[in-house]
DNA sequence: AACTACGTTCCGCCTAGCAGAACACAGCGG
DNA sequence: CCGCTGTGTTCTGCTAGGCGGAACGTAGTT
């Protein structure tokens, strides 16, 4: 499976404490696409010991963070998804910004996306399924890098980011990307700003390069903007800039000579 | 806050390996309703030394299950979310069910809950909010009693409890309480079968009791019982005896004396 | 300036966790 | 029928890793 640029939480380095590394190793140890695991596999993945990783998993049971099944098998348990609500629901930004997103999705079919920005990589808070599509590309709950893809570009540059293309970004309140992160993937992306002007997150439309490409996202660029100024005026913030970046109409959208054109402004 | 019946995933007794409980007991002081915390808030809570807190958490800051702020507080990192959203994709449930669950809360306007077995609670899986109220009375990743609530009682029924009144969910395929969880709330619940009719979960509408009284919900029962059976087909299981029961009309409906009504059939 | 509360660092003691051996068991093929 | 190989599990002695307390720095309060 071509993973493309999708990283992992999971730390090389140690903590400090060795228990909980290996602890979270072996929560680490498990992949969306994972079928439940056996101690076996368990092992072969953490490089543990099988005593110890008995007596861990043990433990990691006994907190509901591992469920043991009838088989013996491994999966994850009810405690992660318990503090990742708490996680997502500690941002509040769920209530005002889904049914944006929702209204974004009926209306022009593609996937929406809501991305924060998290340390040094961007982890996807919201997700509305394409109506077309099946398998989403991006899934709620994964970790992507912050210098690949729309919503990235978007959140580095009002983090601050110098130099180009943040500095393009930070003047037309969008960025465009196609095949960046993903060769099979495009998106527009735009920020969403809180309380005093401080940054959200991004709100993105993503899509295949197929469907979603370079005119289709200046086409919808207004509406994503106008999305944004939105969610941006519920959530304290002011969308007068956004506003006037939605009715803009640049002609310098014009793709960088090369083969992947990511663009902004 | 009078938090009715909810209850923390977090364990009383040790697990065998006290690092872990200790720094779990750090995770499962974060309630969903919490402001970021600082370290004396968290010694507060944990009952650690300052020290081992200090060490613990900078563990747990290195593995993203903690962030801290700027001003040294501390709230809960992405680590979990990732983990929780793999737990939930895990389930195999949210594409065939969140339209579903959507056409039900369009058509309805009460909030629409999906809750799985975990052990001996249910936990809430996926969750669409009223369109009526603000504040939603339960939230995704809440952990709730098996023995209280519709969704709890139809789980009991169709995990094979014995006695009433989970004989007569099963023959009737759907549950009404009032009051039983949570005194201000109402709400009717009915299975969901997988393969080999195996349960899945339970399909719920919820709502205050002033709204989703027992003629509303009897109202309901017809249209909750076909979503379910729209469900377990698609997700391989037999819809008859759910389609049968949705056209069923009992007369023997009626709310046993005592302040509470909690019946089905 | 004295006081309080907080975050942080340091260090010696000792226990809790580690690695490995040994064991039990099941499935398979010769 | 009997080894063989793969599981998962139990037990134990050794020691490194984590514990908790003291001590220190700092910031805000009265």
């Amino acid at each position: 499976m071509a993973h493309s640029t999708k990283i992992s939480l999971k730390p090389q380095t140690p903590s400090g404490v060795d228990v909980l590394d290996r602890a979270f190793s072996i929560l680490y140890a498990f992949r969306p696409e994972d079928t439940p695991l056996t101690l076996a596999e368990l092992a072969q993945r953490t490089g543990l010991y099988k005593s110890t990783l008995l007596r861990l998993a043990g433990s990691l049971i006994h907190h509901h963070f591992l469920v043991r099944l009838g088989d013996g098998r491994y999966r994850l348990g009810p405690a992660g998804f318990a503090l990742g609500s708490i996680y997502q629901a500690g941002m509040n930004v769920g209530e005002v910004l889904l049914p944006i997103m929702r209204g974004l999705s009926s209306e022009l079919g593609e996937a929406i996306s809501f991305h924060v920005r998290e340390g040094n990589a961007r982890i996807c808070l919201y997700r509305i399924n394409s109506t077309y599509t099946i398998g989403p590309q991006v899934r709620v709950g994964d970790i992507q890098l912050l210098e690949k893809g729309a919503g990235g570009r978007v959140l580095l540059a009002f983090s601050g980011q110098a130099g180009e293309p943040y500095d393009t970004v930070r003047r037309c309140y969008y960025y465009m990307s196609s095949g960046e992160r993903d060769p099979e993937t495009a998106g527009i992306s735009a920020p969403v700003f809180g309380d005093d002007q401080k940054l959200i997150g991004a709100l993105g439309i993503v899509g295949p390069v197929s469907r979603v490409d370079i005119p289709y996202m200046k086409k919808v660029k207004g509406r994503l903007l106008l999305a944004a100024a939105q969610a941006t005026e519920s959530m304290g913030g002011n969308p007068v800039p956004l506003r006037e970046a939605a009715k803009a109409r640049h002609d310098s959208d014009i793709p960088k000579p090369g083969r992947r054109a990511s663009i902004s402004g």
